[in-house]
DNA sequence: TTATATACTAGAATCATATTCTAGATTAGC
DNA sequence: GCTAATCTAGAATATGATTCTAGTATATAA
């Protein structure tokens, strides 16, 4: 069935592709090595050995690179996250999976995570638009999956906006630390600690 | 006395202050209106009606602006956060208020507290120092109110690092996304919730 | 009180870098 | 093989940070 589809994937398409792979992959070199602000445009079409026309034909301007880095970064992360939730068969283990998931994302994938963190990026406005999509989607997802929990009662009831706070807040403020260098142990090693009292804070008291 | 000292501030002395000061409180206004990168110097010269040169000298770059600007705005927050603890009368009420003064702050000052987390100031090598410095001159002053309590055994033990991301983490995290827009309810409004939930996370079980 | 050094202000000149433009090369689809 | 669309290259331009030079105001010393 597939060969009748492929047709639709020519080789310039693949080469497209390859291309705006390469450009991004540099991009994020370039930031994780020097910062967002730092990277020159010039820098990253040197790294991805292309030229500006070429980037700026693929990705419109700079903020365009960081924007489909950040939001395909981000999918990933969250996919991630929905695939081990689903293997989860307790609420408390649920809870500590968002916990010590995105630790483990973060200790593989330092350079995504600081990405991620730096806060110095600029998107562009439509890609504005897609990550606001794409974080309520993804906190839908969540809320899904917990929901049943809160039903039935093993799970607290709070102000909805409270949940992600409570829950992620305390490994992300540490992740924050641990990138800028302000404390050394990795976030995996500590993972169990921000599991424990992610769950502590929104488990329903026996 | 005094008069005898008033010598050392000239009225230059006092020029400079105010010029300066008008200079970092116009810094502030722009930042807040379209964030660090898109405030030029000229938009902030226009607004503290100087010139490009007046703010160099005082300043040294754009950097050194908002060096100047965020280490002393964390200072006051610092400052306010001390001031308050020393007059807690147990550990749960410490705990909770440095949520709750961190909650009210940011609901207070809301320029000042989306200038702090913007994440795309850059700063100085020196600033970077001084930050540093300040930082770990406030977590140990923090550190010192609350360490009787760990000794005496009604705070729990557990890794240093993780103290200030387990009280803390829940409500940054939550102002982070309201300072971006993705939430309504101001801080304030449920510092009660992330105030119970920082010393459930550190108070010895009975 | 004046002379001199230092601090300050102004705005033009310079420099770095993001973005745009133009021309040419490659590829897809007919 | 022809034509339009896509892609690449790098030069030209625009924007905005920083530096420079000249001049003004203030403080301090004689």
């Amino acid at each position: 069935m597939s060969s009748t589809v492929d047709k639709s994937v020519s080789r310039r398409d693949t080469a497209t592709a390859a291309r705006k792979k390469q450009i991004l992959e540099a991009a994020l070199r370039c930031f994780s090595r020097s910062g967002y602000e730092k990277s020159a445009v010039s820098d990253i079409c040197r790294e991805a050995d292309c030229s500006v026309g070429s980037l700026y034909h693929h990705f419109g301007n700079k903020e365009g690179v960081a924007s489909e880095l950040f939001i395909h970064t981000i999918e990933r992360l969250n996919a991630d996250l929905l695939e081990r939730l689903a293997r989860c068969r307790s609420v408390a283990n649920g809870v500590r999976m968002v916990v010590t998931q995105y630790s483990d994302w973060v200790s593989a994938h330092p350079d995504d995570a600081r990405f991620l963190h730096s806060g110095e990026v600029e998107f562009t406005d439509s890609a504005h638009l897609r990550l606001r999509e794409i974080y309520s989607g993804h906190i839908k997802a969540v809320f899904d999956w917990f929901h049943p929990y809160v039903t039935s009662g093993v799970m607290r009831r709070l102000p909805p906006e409270t949940y992600v706070p409570l829950i992620s807040g305390p490994i992300r403020d540490y992740t924050r630390q641990w990138l800028s260098g302000r404390v050394q142990k990795e976030p995996a090693k500590l993972k169990g600690v921000f599991a424990e009292a992610a769950w502590n804070a929104v488990k329903v008291e026996l």
